[in-house]
DNA sequence: TACATTAATATTTTT
DNA sequence: TATTAATGTA
């Protein structure tokens, strides 16, 4: 424990606290007179602060009390990491630093608001102004105020991935392009394509012979698809994701004024996750901190595991020689789990040699060595965690810290079946998001055009909504309206066979003109009452989607303008079990169900990892590539350190004859390749699920009764 | 040209 | 398997 306290203590009571200084400084601003303030911005921190920091060791008190130039602060997993993100916040703000004058960017919005939160209860309520939130949305936020500048009109919108999707698909069907008996690359394929290129800063051409060779001789036709693709998005008025941060840094380095304005704003910048960020990310902080070099980034390499989006891990591992001056942090006493715990996992990502070097120490004694279970099958290994979060919950062990974690989303269906069977309250996060269902993009597209009448992409949805409308006549229909500029009170032509569709779409039309300046949930109440009778004709199951779009209109409430609900809808999906008839609230007992990878800077007492048998972790997937076989082991690392008092690692045999795989019968029965025999000798109890004391014998439907286990 | 049917074909993770 | 592209039919 370290007390930082500095010889002049009451300077931030005097009636010209910093405080005052930083508020009026931020006055100042505001008023245009950047170039004046920045010279007389109080030397915060230094020597003057009276910050309390007896709650830090040393190595984050000094992240902390850093102020001024570059900070590389490498984390381990469960050091401290966000500790020290709220406590700089913090600090800043209590040495005078105006709060909106930090820019907070973090993986998802809710960490960077329980970090406000959090910082909130070190300081003050001023540590809620903090401008906070993800790349992607503070990108979206920059960008409507300069939409102009970057060959844009005000007002557009962000495609989520199906859209995109959607507009590639209507490019590939332009083109005359599925010549020959040539097979040619899908809609999806297209996309990724061309956002892998984007990425990862490779042309076309390179990606294709990087990692689609078998399309390398079709380059030129991606080449004027892709080109095609941007030109309509531009022409649509729309972004999707990768747009958000290309054109950011677009506007930070074609328009040096509007850099210069924007990095003195934000004049000090705090990044987590750092490890996972990708090349445009980088260039975007290079602009932003263009003016004073106050970056702070934290992360750790160990976890970086999202390089199928372009993350580049190179980015924290050379962070020091991109940077002048760069001082350089590292936090290695973990706080989270026991020793056993950490003895395994720093074991397993030891062997990756290309990352720093890992010295985990936890400051918690004792622990119990983790579990290696062998379980039969799938069904066993569920019915082994049902039964063991139950006599765990005996024990004392609240539900809501305990979590089942999993390489892909898909792997759990058995245990959320064994929970419902027994059941036991779960959330699932990860995999399909509510946002994605038909239904709540229908609606979701009616408010589209709303916001953005140059969608067309919604127009066609919403349209080939009526009956008799296809294709080919919604883009007769938005041919005419292109002329007419989407005005809603002008839609009269439509040569409908069918009078009722016909009608129904000036109903719809008439409705749109009535909505301006309407809140987002009488607007979306009007919408669904149009498109009631649609649900209805077209899904058998339209009771339940009925409650989904119920929920949504619950979900509408806290939203001021339609555009926000629609941006963060598509920048922040709200996940799929949270709504609907069996959601579980946030306060009810429940455990969490989650990917490994949205499991990602959390943590629980009891940690479950499924299915840790080569070909799931590492994917099968991933196995002609070294370096995807790496990020896959740091998958297994990120998952086994989310656990604080125990952890299972479950093996059962993959192998079943019925279930798909695109290789053909595979199988899947030896555990992790990143686990040795040895290791498991050393690190692990290994219980084996035989007979006698197999779980799940009071399974009604189970057939598993009489089986034999040869363990 | 809309809508239904059949054939083909790729499967993870997420802003 | 489930999604999507191609083809057939009314």
């Amino acid at each position: 424990m370290v007390r930082m306290r500095s010889a002049v203590q009451s300077r931030s009571r005097a009636p010209f606290s910093l405080e005052w200084i930083g508020f009026l400084m931020g006055c100042l601003y505001d008023e245009g007179m950047s170039g004046f303030h920045y010279k007389m911005t109080p030397r915060v921190g230094d020597a003057s602060s009276s910050f309390d920091v007896s709650d830090l060791n040393k190595e984050q008190a000094e992240a902390v009390m850093h102020t001024r130039g570059p900070l590389l602060v490498l984390a381990g997993a469960g050091s401290g990491k966000t500790k020290t993100l709220v406590y700089r916040m913090a600090r800043l703000i209590h040495d005078g630093v105006d709060p909106k004058r930090i820019l907070l960017l973090t993986f998802t919005r809710k960490a960077s608001q329980e970090m406000m939160r959090r910082a909130c209860g070190v300081l003050d309520a001023r540590c809620q102004q903090v401008v906070g939130g993800t790349f992607h949305s503070f990108c979206n936020m920059v960008l409507h105020q300069y939409a102009t500048q970057i060959e844009y009109q005000n007002g557009f919108t962000i495609m989520d991935r199906s859209d995109a999707e959607n507009l590639m698909a209507l490019i590939r069907k332009q083109g005359d392009y599925q010549k020959k008996d040539k097979r040619f690359p899908k809609k999806n394929t297209l996309l990724d394509m061309v956002s892998k290129s984007v990425n990862t800063n490779r042309s076309i051409e390179q990606v294709l012979m990087d990692d689609f060779p078998h399309f390398y001789d079709l380059t030129d036709d991606v080449l004027e698809i892709a080109k095609k693709y941007h030109i309509q998005k531009e022409a649509l008025n729309l972004m999707d994701y990768d747009d958000l941060l290309v054109k950011m840094v677009h506007l930070l380095n074609h328009h040096p004024n509007i850099r210069q304005q924007l990095s003195k704003k934000y004049q000090y910048i705090m990044v987590d996750e750092f490890q996972d960020t990708n090349h445009i990310q980088l260039a975007m902080l290079k602009g932003l901190a263009s003016e004073h070099q106050n970056l702070m980034v934290v992360g750790d390499d160990a976890q970086s595991i999202y390089s199928f989006r372009g993350a580049d891990i190179q980015n924290i591992l050379t962070f020091e020689t991109m940077f002048d001056n760069v001082t350089t942090i590292r936090l290695s006493t973990n706080y989270r789990s026991t020793q056993p715990i950490l003895d395994v996992s720093s074991d397993v990502i030891n062997h990756d040699v290309n990352l720093y070097e890992k010295a985990l120490v936890a400051a918690r004694s004792g622990g119990e060595k983790p579990k290696l279970v062998e379980a039969f099958d799938d069904m066993e290994q569920a019915d082994f965690v049902v039964d063991r979060l139950l006599s765990l919950r005996e024990e004392g062990v609240s539900l809501t810290s305990m979590a089942v974690l999993f390489r892909s989303s898909s792997h759990s269906s058995q245990v959320e079946l064994a929970l419902t069977r027994a059941n036991i309250p779960y959330k699932k996060y990860g995999g399909f998001k509510f946002t994605e269902t038909a239904h709540i993009k229908d609606a979701m597209a009616y408010m589209k055009v709303m916001v953005n009448p140059d969608d067309e992409l919604s127009w066609h949805r919403v349209l080939q909504l009526l009956d008799g409308v296809g294709p080919k006549l919604s883009q007769q229909i938005i041919n005419y309206q292109r002329e007419q500029q989407f005005n809603f009170s002008g839609m009269d032509y439509a040569p409908f066979k069918k009078k009722a569709a016909h009608d129904e779409l000036l109903g719809i039309a008439a409705l749109m003109a009535t909505t301006n300046g309407m809140a987002p949930t009488d607007v979306l109440q009007r919408v669904l009452d149009a498109y009631q009778p649609v649900l209805k004709k077209t899904y058998d199951d339209f009771h339940k989607r009925e409650q989904d779009l119920n929920a949504l209109v619950a979900l509408s409430a806290r939203f001021r303008s339609l555009a926000a609900m629609l941006d963060e809808f598509t920048l922040e999906p709200p996940e799929s079990s949270q709504v609907g008839a069996d959601a579980v609230s946030d306060d009810d007992e429940h455990v969490v169900l989650s990917t490994i990878h949205s499991a990602k800077g959390l943590e629980w007492s009891r940690v479950f990892v499924l299915s840790v048998v080569d070909g799931y972790i590492p994917s099968f997937r991933s196995l002609q590539d070294p370096a995807q076989i790496e990020e896959e082991r740091r998958l297994l690392y990120v998952a086994m350190t989310r656990a604080k008092d125990d952890l299972y690692l479950i093996k059962p045999n993959l192998d079943d004859p019925s279930a798909y795989y695109p290789m053909g019968g595979m199988s899947f029965s030896q555990l992790t390749r990143f686990i040795s025999p040895d290791q498991v000798d050393r690190y692990f109890d290994t219980w084996s699920l035989g007979v006698g004391e197999a779980v799940g014998n009071d399974d009604p439907f189970g057939d598993d009764a009489g089986k034999k286990y040869s363990l």
